[in-house]
DNA sequence: AATGAATGAGCTTTCATTCAT
DNA sequence: GATGAATGAAAGCTCATTCAT
C-alpha cells in the first residue's frame, strides 16, 4: 500500500493523491488505508519515512565500508546519491512533493530533512581527512562540505525537473570536477574524462 | 489576491489552499477569485507567474548592465540569487510547492522552470567569458555552469529548509569558494573571508 | 431584452436561461435585467406574458372578422394555429418550458393557460352554429370541442419534438380529417386533398 | 431515490430540483445521489427512463394480447393511456418537464418520445385492420392514426394542466366520440353513452 | 438612467472516514 | 481481519442581485 500511495504521489501529484486513487492503485479495498494505517495522512508519512531509511541505508553501507579510503567513499557517496535505488522519477518526485510539504506540515520534515544530520558529518569527515592527507591548508573542509552537500540536491532537483534529459554520468562529472577544483591532488584529471 | 493566494500556500502548503483560506486572507468575497481569475487552479498559476516573472526580470537588470566585468557580474548574479526579494521563506515555500506540482502539472513547469533558459546561459557566457580571460585551458565553463546552477538550487533548498538559521552571507561564501576553486585568478581569498 | 430571454430560453432551456446569457444575448448590461424588470424572475414572466397575448391576439382578430361564415372561421383558426406567428421552434419550445413550470410556479399558470378560456368558447360557439347549421344532431358540440382543442395541442405537442419535419400543411389536413369526420356536410374532401 | 428525484421535479419544477432536495425528500445523505447516479443530471435522467419505460411496458401488454380485436385493443390503449399508472399529476408533470428540456438537451429526447415510434406503428396497424374490416374507403389510416395520437396527447396535457378536475371518462368519451366519427360502424354510441 | 465590479447564498461534487456486515 | 456502502463536512464554483459610480 505504501508503493501504492507512493506511485498516486508521483502520478497524480501530492494534491492529487486521493485515497480513492492509492486503493484504485493498490487493489486492495477502501477501508484497508485506515484500518492499517489509522488516515491517509499517516500513510503518506509512512511513504515518507521508507524513502527516508531507504536513503539513509544506502549511503550508511559505504559509510561503514573500512576498505575505502575517503576520496574513493567520498565518490562511492556520490555514486549512490546517484543510483536508481534512490534517484529515480518516481521516488525524487516524492521527495519533492514532502519538501514542499514540510514547512505547512512539520510532521514529515524528519523525513525529508534526513540528509542533512548524518549525511552531513560524514562528508565533513571525509573533506576533513583528504583536506589533512593532500595539505590543502587554505581549503575550509566545512565550506567544501556545504559546497558538495548543496551541488547534491541541486542536482537531484535538476534530475527532479528533467529526469528524461538527465545523466548521472553527467553528474558525476560534474562532482568530480567541483572536486577537482578543491582538492587536485585527490580527484585527477582521468576520472572525470575517463 | 495573488499575494493572498501566495501567503496561502506558505502557510497553509498547496494542499491546505483552498479558496475559503484565499478569501480568508484577502478579506475579499468568495465570487472574486473566479470573477477575477476564472478557477482557483487559474490563481495559482497566476501566483507562479508573479514569482517567475519577478525572479527573471531581477537577474535580466543585473545581465544588462554593461559597467560589470564577468566577474563582479557573476557575483552580482550570485548575490542577487540572495537577495530577500527572491530569497525569503513564502517565495521559496512557493517555489517548492510549485517544482513538486510541475510533474503532475504541466502547467506550472514553465514558470519554475525559468532559470533554466535564459539564466543558465547568461551564467555560461560570463564562465567562458572568465575562462579565456584567465586562461583557464583545463576549466570546462559548461561543467562549470552545471555546477554553479546545481550549486545555487541546491542553497534554495537549504534555505527552505532552514531559512531561520541559513545566512545568506554564509551562502554567499559557499558560491565565491568554489569559484575561487574553479577559477583562482578571478575570485581572490579576501573576497570570501573580507 | 424580453426577445433576448426568449432566446436563452430556446437555446439554453429554462435550466440553462442565466442573467448572463440573457446580458450576452440582449448586449446590453448585467444591471438591466433588475432595473428595468426587478428580477429575473419577473422578466421570464414577461416573456410569457408576451407569448400569451401575441397568440390571443392572433385569434381574436379572426373571431371578431364578420364576414367570415362558421366553417370558414374554425379553418381560420385552425390555420392561425400553425402560423409562424405562433408555431414556430423557439415560441413552442418557450411554451412548452412555460407550460412545465406552471404546476410549481402558479404564477406563470395564467399565460400558458390563455387557451383555455376564451378559445375554447370561441371554438364552442362555433360548433354550435355548424351543428344548427347542418343538422348534425348527433354531434355533442362540448365533445367535439375537447376533441379539436385537445388535436391542435396535440399536433403543438408533435412540432415542438419535431420542428424540422413538421408540416404545417399535414397539420391542417389531419384537422380537416377529423372535423369532415365529424361535420361531414361543412368540411369536404376536396379542402383536404386539394 | 429515482421517486425522492421525481417527486421533487413534481414538487419544485426541474429548475427548483436540487440536489438538497432531493436529499431532504428521500430521506439519504448528501452523497448518495454521486455514489450511485454519478451526478445529479445522470439521476434525472434515470427518472425519464423509469418513466418512459413503464409507459411503454403498459401499451406493450395490451399489443401482445391475442385476444382482443382491433377495436377492442385500440379502446385499450386508449384506456391505458388515461390509467393512473401513467396519467398521475406526478410523472405527467415530470413527462412535461423533460418535453420542455429536450430541446436543449439532447439526452432526454429518446426517453420522451418513446410514443412517437412504436406506439404510433401500433395505433396505426389496428386503424388500418379497422379500415378494412369496415370498408372505410375514403379514410387515410395515416391521418387517422396522427389524429389519435395528437389527441391523445392533447388530453396529457388538459390533464397536466388540470389534474383536478380532468375525468379520465370524459378524456375517454372524446376519444371514442372522435373514432365513432371516423369509423362509425365499429364505435358505436353506447360505448360513449354507456 | 445605465453600468459592471463585487457580493455571498446556495449549488453540485469530492473525498476521507466510519461501521455494519 | 477485511470489506465497501454510506456518510457529511468541506470543497470549488455559479449566478441573481446589489450599489457605488
Amino acid at each position: 500500500m505504501i508503493q501504492a500511495a507512493a506511485e498516486a504521489i508521483y502520478k497524480y501529484g501530492i494534491r492529487g493523491t486521493t485515497s480513492a486513487r492509492i486503493q484504485e492503485l493498490s487493489g486492495l479495498s477502501q477501508g484497508m488505508v485506515n484500518l492499517h494505517f489509522g488516515s491517509k495522512e499517516k500513510l503518506l508519512l509512512a511513504v515518507a519515512e521508507e524513502l527516508s531509511v531507504r536513503y539513509a541505508e544506502q549511503w550508511k553501507v559505504i559509510a561503514a565500508n573500512p576498505e575505502l579510503n575517503p576520496a574513493d567513499k567520498l565518490i562511492s557517496f556520490i555514486e549512490a546519491d546517484f543510483d536508481p535505488l534512490v534517484l529515480n522519477a518516481r521516488d525524487v518526485a516524492i521527495w519533492f512533493s514532502f519538501r514542499a510539504e514540510a514547512l505547512s506540515n512539520p510532521k514529515v520534515f524528519p523525513f525529508i530533512d534526513s540528509r542533512d544530520k548524518g549525511f552531513r558529518a560524514a562528508i565533513l569527515e571525509l573533506l576533513e581527512q583528504i583536506k589533512v592527507e593532500g595539505q590543502y591548508d587554505d581549503v575550509d573542509a566545512n565550506l567544501a562540505t556545504d559546497a558538495l552537500v548543496a551541488l547534491l540536491e541541486g542536482l537531484w532537483t535538476d534530475y527532479h525537473l528533467h529526469s528524461e534529459i538527465f545523466k548521472p554520468s553527467e553528474a558525476l562529472r560534474i562532482c568530480l570536477f567541483v572536486l577537482q577544483s578543491m582538492f587536485p591532488k585527490h580527484f585527477s584529471n582521468q576520472k572525470i574524462y575517463g
